[in-house]
DNA sequence: ATATAAGTGCTACCCATTTGCGTTACTAAA
DNA sequence: TTTAGTAACGCAAATGGGTAGCACTTATAT
């Protein structure tokens, strides 16, 4: 499937409106390996794009489940696109992040398995994040 | 042992200067059942405490390893006091934290017991956190 | 084609946190 | 106990991420 014909398919399914803007937007997602904050967007468009946009396509982007917001070192916004099936409004993502110390990157563990439990003490849990700090694959061996 | 004499055995443990805001602070804190912010901080201290100086404050006693940042539902700074052998510049918290939807309070869960690994598919894990959020045992009953 | 709703770009704003700077208060050493 | 040096203070202003208001434009659905 060409990019087209994913943006195409994956707006429809997302119920997002394909202007141009949106559609580049989507594309930098699809074309990064991890995720993006707003600042890092911002960098890869002309200074005609307004960070107001830019914000309220993330924010619109994530409402409607294609894209979650991550944790990030410096307590920024930033997001990843979805890989598994996110609702609008209720994402769920199982996977654990990984911060790394040297680039300050962040890195999804989609693979990292997750405590189950619903409650603890009396605290009703709904939703759980972990977060690793520590030097990603690339950085260990500079 | 009564306030004045921790507090002189704290600053003293700790390298901290004892001027008259930092040991109310400190009072603040270890009277304080879970965690604060500098906002709350400054609510409890007269309008001429100035607020750069809770932030220089916090800043220092975090570093000293008085007291550690502790997760926030809206990305404030928050701090809780340790409560286990923190070295300075080297925070050693093995629990994990519960945020409540509810109430917005932050609860440190010090039972709750963590993955130990020390990598996953080659990412070194320096230090490991679990955020918990959903409803906490005071705001379920309400 | 056209109406409607949503997105855009601009500006201005909010608010937590930081920084600069001159003054004050601890601490340690004489 | 005095004093010198350093750390903390109070004030004001700056920074910077994120929002909000508003007039204009563009995408979609009928």
């Amino acid at each position: 499937m060409d990019i087209q014909n994913l943006i195409d398919n994956t707006f429809k399914k997302y119920g997002l409106k394909k202007t141009i803007f949106r559609k580049e937007l989507f594309k930098l997602f699809y074309n990064s390996l991890n995720s993006l904050s707003a600042k890092e967007i911002s960098k890869q468009f002309s200074s005609s794009t307004d960070k107001a946009s830019i914000y309220r396509a993330l924010d619109s982007f994530e409402k409607s489940g294609l894209i979650h917001q991550v944790p990030d070192k410096n307590n920024l916004l930033r997001y990843s696109l979805c890989k598994s099936e996110c609702k609008p409004n209720h994402h769920a993502h199982d996977h654990a992040h990984f911060l790394c110390s040297v680039c300050e990157e962040t890195f999804c563990l989609d693979d990292f398995k997750f405590p189950t439990a619903k409650s603890h003490n009396g605290f009703l849990i709904n939703e759980l994040k972990i977060i690793m700090e520590g030097t990603c694959v690339s950085c260990k061996d500079i």
